[in-house]
DNA sequence: GGGTAAAGTAGAACAGGTTTCAGTATCGAA
DNA sequence: TTCGATACTGAAACCTGTTCTACTTTACCC
């Protein structure tokens, strides 16, 4: 066990141990990021290859999976990546619309209207994180937390939310995120998953 | 391309193509299905390990192959078997309950308590489920139309459902499945497994 | 029973994720 | 500037899912 440059997002977000990367290694790892992600858009979680990933970012396989401990990490941190330009994005615009039920499904729809976009980026991504086991819960949170951020920024309440909201945005994100897999094996189109998230939003108007 | 062993449960459930299987055929398929419960019990995902599933079951892993496409099929294929025992048991002792989102959380909960019995093959089962690609997806369906028949059970109403209703009860397995990934990935407890279905549960109640 | 097509067997080969290792480059502190 | 620790490189090796091949057995039809 050595120390590792893996720490998470570019971004504010909660980091944690490891000395901070100098220049140079977050230059690396963006651009792993980057050559994960282009790969990734034509061909999907199998076009990810890792030696393939490295010799494109001219890194060594070894220091890929110093950066990345596995294709999973790699490809959760991807969204992460995602997740993050996308919050900020609906930062910009936020969405109208006259309830909170309303506006979290206008947010939701709009985050997958930008993966629909790059489908086969969106399945890698995907697909990691639900093949993500206990070795990746902590990178798997994260992204949680910025899909939660994602919700609750659209709910756009002054006040902390209730009991019975945060339940309903457990049930709103255990949606998306089951809807979106359903979507990405094509077993459901993107009207149902509107209509399945339309639905789940009902929870937070409710009572 | 040729015509293969490949058709699903051993069930009166629908059946697609090829010639119905021989004595021996479903004594192979089940001995091969028993193996890979067996192996996922004690090691989960990793565990299953074609070769070995093979070796144990006293098959060629060519002729493994014929019957499963892939590892993937064959654990897909072993939640359905699993499924289709537990929606017999349900049947035969129903949920008790006032209304009918008492009785779905009460079923699905009972569902879980089983899995939470043999928590590795839980793992391998709803890995391979939400990995599943297209190729698949038939498979999938299968399960899915399983654990809809389990929720439509619980709800016990003569009637069938309205579009509400049926909206409501996809929400609960969207929530249903991403509970159950969350939870194997140590991201949830049980406690919050069924305060999610719960609160997906009050759908169904709703106008 | 004899013939044949499909199913099964054993084992090698291939592919891609992951690990390992010996050597080289870089960085931060003295 | 030099030293020691850490990071990086290149390449081979390893593991397991998947495919392929040559051969044998089985099921079925005449």
């Amino acid at each position: 066990m050595t120390t590792s440059p893996v720490t998470s997002g570019t971004h504010q977000a909660a980091r944690a141990a490891g000395p901070p990367l100098t220049e140079r290694q977050q230059e690396r790892r963006r651009r792993i990021l980057r050559t994960a992600a282009a790969l990734a858009c034509r061909g999907g979680f199998d076009a990810v290859q890792m030696r393939e990933v490295a010799e494109s970012s001219g890194v060594a396989l070894g220091t890929l999976y110093r950066y990345f401990p596995s294709k999973i990490h790699l490809l959760v941190a991807t969204m992460q990546d995602q997740l993050e330009r996308l919050l900020e994005q609906l930062r910009r615009h936020p969405p109208a619309g006259d309830d909170p039920g309303t506006r979290v499904t206008e947010a939701l729809m709009r985050a997958f209207h930008g993966l629909q976009r790059e489908p086969q980026l969106a399945e890698a991504m995907v697909r990691a994180l639900s093949f993500a086991d206990r070795s990746v819960s902590a990178e798997v949170d994260q992204v949680c937390r910025l899909t939660t951020a994602i919700v609750l920024d659209a709910m756009g309440q002054d006040r902390p939310p209730s009991a019975r909201q945060r339940a309903a945005v457990r049930v709103i994100e255990h949606t998306w995120q089951s809807a979106l897999v359903t979507w990405l094996s094509g077993r459901s189109s993107i009207a149902e998953v509107r209509s399945d998230l339309e639905t789940a939003a009902r929870l937070l108007t409710l009572e």
